[in-house]
RNA sequence: GGCCAGGUAGCUCAGUUGGUAGAGCAGGGGAUUGAAAAUCCCCGUGUCGGCGGUUCGAUUCCGUCCCUGGCCA
């Protein structure tokens, strides 16, 4: 099928997060064209707004090739940015929040939350004060902006992608079914030699647990057992664990009738992956 | 076989000077606007190992049996 895929996935934009983010092989990348993965290194981020412009830039010349878009991987909140768009707001800046952590360490993130509370009243209603990562972004959109982020939230949204997209969501109706897979899905990794893996990224990059990359399920863990906290056993069932519940919030992305996001989902029984195809070219190949 | 320490939630354990019990983890549900594989919120009835005794009342005290670990033989 003349298909290109467009990985919807946080993990996969990581080079060397090969075995743990069970990233496709170089036989399968070879075989069908693949956008947006390894285009970080681990000590690098990326974010739901530039995933955004990557996205639709990429259905646009998928497009214009004469091919199809799949959009297929599990970050939820990139779907989001991509279907509903996302309001226009400053930019990360990873100064300002090096900032507001190193002010949160000395007086307590609940003092950050009653400061939000005098510049972003809304936010600050709406953002739990033991939600250190939303007070911290509210604080630096206020901070480097000097606009509040219910401000920047009333705004027109960036506009979503305009092509009518069928949407397939293929998992385990039973979560016990899903969670056997899961654990098996770990051992494997293990077996890959997945603690190799983590231990090479941590000589080639200057990485530290606090990065995107070494947050990601499973690296957290091999990171802690590499740093002697605990043992690999220990390290299997935290990995496995964080795994499933992954998998559980997840699932409750897709559960929530989130305005038009998932009208029209349908759920196939085949494999672990989320997957978006256009409605057009679906009817075109007798997919529904 | 004897002595000692244990047996309480799926797991690891706390506790009740006698009034039928609660933490962490796991699990479930939810939130989600440039870190999202992130971050956060809510949810705890279980023959307190079995049987008997004392007691108004036993998970708690006593007896006995079973099981686990350690030491001794």
């Amino acid at each position: 099928m003349p298909v290109e895929i467009i990985s919807v996935d946080s993990a996969l934009v990581y080079r060397g997060m090969d075995i743990g983010t069970a990233k496709p092989d170089a036989e399968l990348l070879a075989q069908i064209p693949h956008h947006l993965i390894d285009i970080r290194n681990p000590d690098q981020t990326y974010s739901a707004a530039e995933f955004r412009d990557d996205a639709l830039r990429l259905v646009d010349e998928i497009h214009a090739r004469g091919r199809v878009p799949v959009l297929a991987g599990g970050t939820m909140l990139y779907y989001r940015a991509c279907f509903n768009g996302l309001s226009p707001l400053p930019a990360a800046d990873a100064t300002t929040r090096q900032r507001l952590e190193a002010e949160a360490a000395q007086l307590g993130w609940s003092h950050m939350h009653e400061r939000l509370a005098q510049v972003d009243p809304e936010s600050a209603a709406r953002i739990h004060p033991n939600d250190p990562q939303r007070i911290s972004r509210a604080l630096e959109v206020y901070e480097v902006s000097g606009r509040s982020l219910t401000a920047w939230h009333r705004e027109q949204p960036m506009e979503p992608v305009s092509v009518p997209v069928l949407k397939l969501v293929v998992a385990p109706q039973q979560r016990s079914v899903l969670h056997e897979r899961i654990e098996m899905r770990f051992d494997q990794m293990l077996e890959q030699g997945f603690i190799e893996e983590v231990k090479k990224l941590r000589e080639d990059y200057r990485l530290d647990p606090q990065m995107p990359s070494m947050r990601a399920v499973g690296y957290r863990q091999a990171w802690c057992h590499l740093e002697g906290e605990y043992d690999q056993a220990e390290m299997r069932e935290r990995a496995v664990a964080a795994t499933r519940q992954l998998a559980k919030r997840q699932y409750t992305w897709l559960r929530r009738e989130r305005g038009a996001l998932w009208y029209d989902l349908s759920y196939r029984e085949m494999t672990q992956n989320i997957m978006i195809a256009v409605r057009g070219f679906a009817k075109q190949h007798q997919l529904l």
